[in-house]
DNA sequence: TGCGCTATGTGCGGAACCGAACATATCGAG
DNA sequence: CTCGATATGTTCGGTTCCGCACATAGCGCA
């Protein structure tokens, strides 16, 4: 059972729109739940609106031809779901799936693309937005490269806190394994070395932050560099 | 020793400028010679110049704090080197290298600002081709997680083939390895594994791709999705 | 010609992760 | 309370890649 819709200014990019953007979008936007597992779009789809979170996480998946998958960002209140629109390809070779269920609000298609091409305050917002989800896909590539499953498993956890509210993620180890393209049981030994560690508690599909600077101790550098480029690029996020 | 500068039309971006943005640009092209190892732009940089290679390589890499490095993407006669320019952040975390030698044009930020802003033909090539790249980047992280060495070598290959004349490559087996963000010895044996193929000759810093084909077949699907979304994006390239 | 530098080839022990199989534990429905 | 479904914990052999050490080979220049 979802709460009820909150204020759209939740949403860190409709918050930060000047007052002539807002009105002209504030009558479109409608209200959407986002359920756990509910796919936003998949490769090739043209979507119909775009989506900005207000408590909910969306990830952004590529999936393969044998069905493996690795997560290249996630986008939560502080973005929009669907920057193809506006970029003018209309579609992209990846998945978007919520991540983490809540609300969000959608804006349809056609009424965004004009008012990206008014060139004005919004135009700008999406596009530095834009670059901070660039961002995090690169960083995604090289820590998949470099670092360990114990690193990326504390990075994905505090991008994720850092969408929400409160300190308890709602994900299984099997979808988180599934979002960092490995092993069940790898995640499994990660999140019992955390455990153990008094960082984190776990529990059939729950998992509590016991503490988040040592888990900001334990990950690798790639989550304050990201986090560092969201906070450059975009402006600061509304009060809770 | 480079051959004089090409035509800046060899530049697939600039080849698809509408006429009124070609006759305002072509005079504020400068032509640029790119050589090998040259740092385009380091992380945090402010770039005074955008840079459209003809025929040079570009690479755009992310270097960790231990000094560990991986290419993020590639940018070619396709491209252009410094959309943070355009997309409002100015500078990125990654740094720019030239992977292979060979020319370019360079044009003024402010300019290229000033054209951006038009919200014109100009500002949706190069949105677009900045989606061509965002695919890039993130199949390149799936990639780094999911396929093998022998697998990423051959896209990393066939990537560099499609933005050069010719069929060969002048690359040490250390700076593929700083590119794939693996060790030395890696690419060594990968090579090998394609030399006794018959699928590439290698000789002390040159590779001569000799079965293309071949290398298709080697390859994962990371460089056919990755070409499909620039062929789809992009205009198609100017004849040679 | 011979020296030195750079590039490439090879071997070895170890770490991280995979794939599979299986054991245990917890929740919710009936 | 019991059963079945779901979630988590454990083990084992295998593969890929790492870090290191060292051998070999081609190239350019004195």
């Amino acid at each position: 059972m979802l709460a009820s819709s909150p204020d759209p200014k939740q949403n860190v990019l409709l918050a930060a729109l000047p007052a002539a953007e807002w009105q002209r979008w504030h009558a479109h936007l409608e209200p959407v739940d986002l359920y756990l597992g509910q796919v936003v779009y998949e490769p090739g789809d043209t979507m119909a609106h775009v989506y900005f979170p207000t408590t909910a996480i969306v990830s952004l998946l590529y999936v393969l031809d044998d069905g493996a998958s690795a997560e290249i960002a996630v986008v939560g209140n502080e973005g929009v779901v669907g920057i193809s629109l506006f970029m003018g390809g209309e579609s992209t070779p990846s998945r978007a799936v919520v991540q983490s269920a809540g609300h969000g609000y959608r804006l349809n298609s056609e009424l965004l693309k004009t008012e990206f091409n008014r060139a004005g305050a919004a135009t700008h917002l999406l596009l530095r937005y834009t670059q901070a989800l660039i961002t995090q896909m690169a960083q995604t590539a090289v820590c998949n490269r470099h670092h360990t499953l114990d690193q990326q498993l504390c990075r994905w956890m505090l991008l994720s806190l850092d969408r929400l509210r409160g300190s308890e993620l709602v994900m299984t180890q099997q979808l988180i394994a599934n979002m960092l393209g490995v092993r069940r049981e790898g995640v499994t030994e990660s999140a019992l070395k955390l455990q153990k560690a008094g960082l984190i508690r776990y529990s059939r599909g729950h998992i509590t932050v016991l503490d988040r600077a040592g888990l900001e101790r334990s990950t690798c550098e790639c989550y304050a560099v990201v986090k560092k480029e969201y906070d450059r690029l975009l402006p600061a996020k509304p009060a809770p």
